[in-house]
DNA sequence: TTAAACTAGTTTGTTTTACAAACTAGTTGT
DNA sequence: ACAACTAGTTTGTAAAACAAACTAGTTTAA
């Protein structure tokens, strides 16, 4: 990802770090990026968004039934998404100085 | 701005810092940007940005004289835009919290 | 003196993000 | 049978950020 995407894609990196972190279907991962407090966040965001990651190889998935509904899809993290991943890490951590050192000369 | 609106607008959050902490126009906005780390930013990103926010009121703008070259176009912050820069601060900090939730569960 | 390099800003077109909104379809409860 | 919930897809749109090309003034060096 290049730097400047970040601005845009930091979605993605958590996105990505959820699917690392837990055996998880789309439906369910929207509610668990509400739970963290991206509030608004819809079906219509995620979807598109894993449809990418799957494509460029980022995650996998299989479909397994459901007790409560219509099939599930469930998404795995790729090695190659391990890495993404933490590429995104660095540049979020970096983004964060940044960010912080143009506003703190204000707050003072 | 949406908070969503965030994940891509952090550029105008810190376009929007800079100008409030020192008289400075647009050319030397984009050095200025570069110096502290955003080392891909160019003209054709600044530049309609600060359109935009002039258009909405957030900042204003004056033509003066250069010593070196072509004029230069000043801009300041208003009393609008100073509004805004503190809503965007919260904003910043609060998806700060949220991503690093996320983030965190992965790091350890 | 003219051409390169630098300063300063504008404009056009493109890709990508994120979203709204509408949709299909299965299951549960009333 | 109908609403509410679960699960995922698709279409169209607005905005962000950029690349690239452009105009135009000034300075420096060949």
């Amino acid at each position: 990802m290049k730097e400047t995407q970040l601005l845009k894609g930091i979605l993605e990196g958590c996105v990505l770090s959820i699917i690392k972190e837990q055996r998880i279907y789309g439906y369910e991962l929207v509610q668990t990026m509400r739970n963290y407090g991206f509030t608004t966040i819809v079906g219509g965001t995620i979807y598109p968004l894993l449809q990418k990651l799957e494509k460029q190889g980022l995650i996998t998935s299989s479909e397994l039934t459901s007790p409560d509904g219509p099939n599930r899809k469930y998404f795995f993290i790729t090695t190659e998404g391990e890495q993404q991943l933490e590429d995104f890490k660095d540049q979020w951590s970096s983004l964060i100085v940044k960010v912080n050192r143009i506003l703190e000369k204000n707050g003072e």
